[in-house]
This record gives C-alpha cells, structure tokens and sequence, in this order.
DNA sequence: TTGTATGCGTTATCAG
DNA sequence: CTGATAACGCATACAA
C-alpha cells in the first residue's frame, strides 16, 4: 500500500495525493475529499523512509544519555521526548556509557540516521576527544547539550548548565546562618575528574571564605561504597568539629545518611546535611534531605528553543546558558 | 559526499562502491583496498535512509514506556536499548504517557518510520483497545511486551511477565514463617484497575488461604499521598492487631515507612513490611524494605530472544513466557 | 488545479 | 569480478 494504490483508486495522480497528504494549498476541495476518504478507508500510511529521502529531511533528532536509570539523564529524556514529540521530531534514544569509543560509534549513528539535530546529556560528553567530534559535527548538525560546558565552547553548539558557584554559595550560605563552624566536603571519586566536579569545589571554596572569612577545605572522597562510608564514620567521630556536610551527589547523600543515623548522629542539630541534585530518593530517607534543584525542566525548554533557533538558522540563538539552581529546604538544615 | 563521488574518486563503479560498504563477497582484494581507503580518508558515512529505503529494511526498533521516568521502565529500557544496538539496531524511543490516543499516535509514528519491531514495557499496554490495535500490526510487525498479560492473548506478540501469584506466595509464606498473624494489603488507587493490580491481589488472597487457611483479606487503598498515610496511621492504631504490612508497589512501601517510623511502629518485630519492585529507594529508608525483584534484565534478554526468533521467522519463537519473581529480603522482615 | 517526469542515495538484478 | 540500470516510495519542479 503506497502512494500509487492510492493514486489509482481515487483517479488522480500521485502528485496530487501527494499534495494532499502534505496539506498543500493547490489542491481543490473535491480531489482532497475524495483521496482522504481513500486513504482513510485504506489504512494508508505514509513511509516516512521514502518521504525522508524524498525530502533530505529526517525530523529526527538523536538524544544521547550516558545512562537513562540516572535521575538527570531519566528526567531530562523525558522532558525532551515529550517537548520534540509536540513539535513533530522523532527521538532516537542512544545510551552512550561514558565510553568514548561507544560515545562516538553513536555518533556515526546519528549521522547515518541524518539526524537533523543531537542532544547530549551529562557532562560526560565535555571529554575533549568526544567534544571536539562533536565541535566539528555541530557545523552540519545543529547540537545541544545539557549539564555541560566545556572549555574551548563553541557556537554552534547549545550549552545550557547550572550555576555550581551560585549553587554552593547558596548551600552555604545556608549552613552559616545556621551557625555550623566547620562543614565537611564529600565527594565520589569515579577515576576522573569532570567540570563539574571542579565546579562544584571551587565554588564551595569560594564560599567558605565569602562566609567564613577563610577557606577551611576538608575534602572526603568515597570510592568504595562498601567500605568508606564506614571510615567516614569513623572520620567523622574522629573529628567531631565538623558540624555540617555538603555532598557532591545526593547518591552519596542519601547512602551517608543511613550510615549518620545508625550511628546516632543527630541530624541537623549536630550535623546538618546537603545533598545536590534533589533526586527522589531524597525524600525517603528518615529525614528528608535539603538539596539543590538543577531545574531540569527549564535547561530542557532553554535548550530546545535554541536549538530550534540553530535549525531555523535564528541569529538570535544563545549558545551558553547558565541557569541559577534552586535551594530546596528540607529537614537536615535548620 | 555519497556512493558517487567514491565511485568517482576510485575509478570503479557505484555497485561495486556498495559491495564494499556491505562486505559483499564478490570484489577482489584492490578494489576492496582502494574504495576503503577513499571512504577513510573522506570521512564517507552511507546514508541510512536511502539505504532502508533500497533494502526495505530499516533496522530500526520502537521502544514504547509509558513514563521513561519509574523505575521498571528506565532499567528495561536501558537494558533493551544495549542488546538491541549490539544486534545493530537503532531504538526510537516513545515515552506514551497512558493515555491512549497518544499510545496510538505513537504507534502510527513507529509505523511511518518503517520499525522492524516494537517493544512495550509496562502494563498500561494492556489496555483493551490498544492491545487490540497491536494484535492487528503484530501480523507486521513483531512485537513484544514486557509486564504485560493480556486476557486474549495473540501468537504474534511476545509477553513477558512475572508470575505474582508466586511471587505473593513467597513474601505471604515469609510472614507466615516469621509468625505474622494478620497482614494488611495497601494497593495503589490509581482509577482503573489493571491486571497487574489484580493478579497480585488475587495471588496474595491465594496465599493467605494456603498459609493461614482462611482469607482474612484487608484493603486499604491510597489514592491521595498527602492525605492518605496519615490516615493508614489512624487505621494502624485503631487495628493493633495486624502485625505485617504487603504493600502492592515498593512507592507506597517507601513513604508509608516513615510515616510509620515517625510513629514509633517498631519494625519489624510490630510491623513486617513487604514491597514488590525492589526499586533503588527501598534501599534509603532508614531500614532496606524487603521487596520482590522482578528480574528486569532476565525479562528483556528472553523477550528479545523470541522476538529476534519472530523477526526471523522462527517456529521455535515463545510467545509467553512467565518468569518466577525473586524475594529480596532486607530489614523490614524477620 | 492537476499530471508528468525526475531526483533523493542506496541496493540489487542482470549482463558482460 | 565489475558495471549499467532499474527499483525503493515519495516530493516537487515544470508543464499543461
């Protein structure tokens, strides 16, 4: 069942059905009533394979996640889906890892696909080996990326990120008019240090000595989680003056609490708590913990409208947005 | 840059240019050389829309979730998303939402694009009239479900689920074993009732008659999260005697355990808790919540296999395949 | 307003 | 082993 069933069954020729199935104006009422009710009756869908070719425009756009069971990557695709869905674009989801070999096989993916625009996901993609691929690449595929800012930008491609600095400063802000003393950093360490990772420190250390008056860093790093959340413990009875922790990841957040609990820390009077990222589970634990809110929802609107700005070749497209980040009060602050 | 210009660039053929592109036998060995060295050097990729269009074959697969977000759907697409692109597949992610007139667009979506296979997660796929527009395509195009079970089943489509009977017989006989005497059942009021919803209802009643010989069965139902709990409280206090909570979903577990950890219900030894998911956050409250583990990994590597034996034609292809759950005992169990 | 004919980039058939 | 050429299903200039 094809367009030339359909031509032949109502009389008029493909051109003319074709005109009709794509709205045209130069079509008179008759003809379009007559093909639509074959086409209806008919069960006739378009190939959008052939139209695609046809057309040398796929409405495909490849979004890339380094993997959809994280909060951000889950949250973001979603918002993605839903918002390039309501503009007529079909999304292929590519799960990359952090791979570079697997991150730049998806590329050739997307491209052979002739994909008319790729969204990454995660600031795995600031790697510079895949950054600079993707560098080259934004100048025949328009590109977005979320959570990502690389060092040598370029202005073809979307960035749109939050604001680390402001975020910490607001965490600790928060924890000074509290009057904690001394606040302990803990980290993961994944073998690799990203941008935000980085981000993250400095400007936690810009704001311990913006409210501190001085910068009194103590950094804690887990790696295995089976084991050093017990030397944190440990750490941390050892070292009773922290009054306070700012975690890197809420994943490592919620983890610590259980362990804090356990041991009967009491939490916020004692030790009080924030996380970063504001994932579910947050809410779960004993005591909900305070976290920061990336905004997912306004980084995916921001993108895609600049994005649709680099595919209608809009001037007016903003390639480096940095969005402020939300304090989201719970119950380990007080 | 496509098949032309290498064939221009390497004196042979067009023809011959795609024999090389696809590993065809019949090229000698500097032909081969030449042309691939060419494609290397010009940064070539073939163009997959043409090709899909050449061979009516576009390697491509719908994944269809109602929601990229819950827990089962974000594991089942991750794991799907790997086998399938290591089978050499692309994925076209849908995120349907429940509601049906998207589900059926999205089916229309996946039809335009010329899918080889459809894969469904989740039981909102069940639904009546949807199941039956799938049963109808399925002849096309082979498809899949995962967690669903429909009553009028089709041979064309693959259905994976888990047996909860079984899996109601396995945290049933724990409580049992445990000395619980009179379990209350907390289900998700979400409007419409799904098989989901009922077999594990009807399993759990079955189990009850098996381990205590009678079916003291004791709903009750949360539709509204701020509201409802604090009413379970009350309900709990008022109704002391029961000493084992079997909840439907592991997020109905997850928030009711601190509701009941902030009124000092003492668990386990007062109150047994049992979920069904076994989702990350039964891990964050302050005790592990027992769980069900719906073996996510094992459900889609058998769903893939039949389905690849349905794309080949294969006889030998199970259509229904129902797996056993595993019970993940934690701290909210004796 | 409608139809004819050609092109989109690749594969596949059939000769050579 | 290689090349010319006709599909694949649709869109669109150009003609009518």
């Amino acid at each position: 069942m094809d367009i030339y069933d359909i031509a032949k069954k109502s009389g008029y020729s493909t051109a003319t059905v074709s005109r009709v199935i794509n709205n045209s104006k130069n079509v008179s009422d008759k003809a379009r009533r007559i093909i639509e009710e074959i086409i209806k009756e008919s069960g006739y869908k378009p190939n959008r394979v052939a139209r695609s070719l046809a057309k040398k425009s796929t409405q495909l756009i490849g979004i890339m996640v380094p993997d959809i069971r994280g909060y951000f990557e889950s949250q973001s695709a979603y918002e993605l889906e839903k918002i390039l869905t309501d503009k007529g674009y079909t999304t292929i989801l590519c799960v990359t890892t952090d791979e570079l070999s697997r991150k730049l096989a998806y590329l050739d993916v997307l491209i052979e696909n002739q994909v008319e625009a790729i969204i990454g996901v995660g600031s795995t993609y600031e790697e510079d080996k895949f950054y600079k691929e993707l560098s080259e690449l934004s100048n025949d595929i328009p590109t977005a990326l979320l959570n990502v800012v690389s060092r040598d930008r370029v202005d073809s491609i979307v960035n749109v990120y939050i604001d680390e600095a402001d975020a910490m400063d607001k965490t600790v802000g928060l924890l000074h008019k509290s009057s904690c003393k001394k606040i302990l950093y803990i980290s993961l360490d994944t073998g690799f240090t990203s941008r935000s990772y980085l981000a993250k420190k400095a400007g936690f250390m810009e704001a311990l000595d913006k409210y501190y008056g001085s910068i009194d860093f103590h950094e804690f790093k887990i790696k295995d989680f089976d084991k050093d959340f017990d030397k944190l413990i440990i750490f941390l009875k050892e070292n009773p003056t922290f009054d306070a922790i700012q975690f890197e990841l809420d994943s490592l957040a919620v983890v610590a609490y259980k362990y804090l609990a356990k041991e009967g820390f009491k939490v916020p009077e004692d030790l009080a708590l924030i996380g970063f990222d504001n994932i579910q589970a947050t809410n779960y634990t004993n005591q909900a913990i305070t976290s920061v809110d990336q905004r997912i929802s306004d980084q995916v609107n921001i993108a895609v409208d600049n994005l649709m700005k680099l595919l209608e070749n809009d001037d007016s497209a903003n390639t480096n947005i940095v969005l402020k980040a939300k304090l989201v009060e719970k119950e380990t602050t007080i």
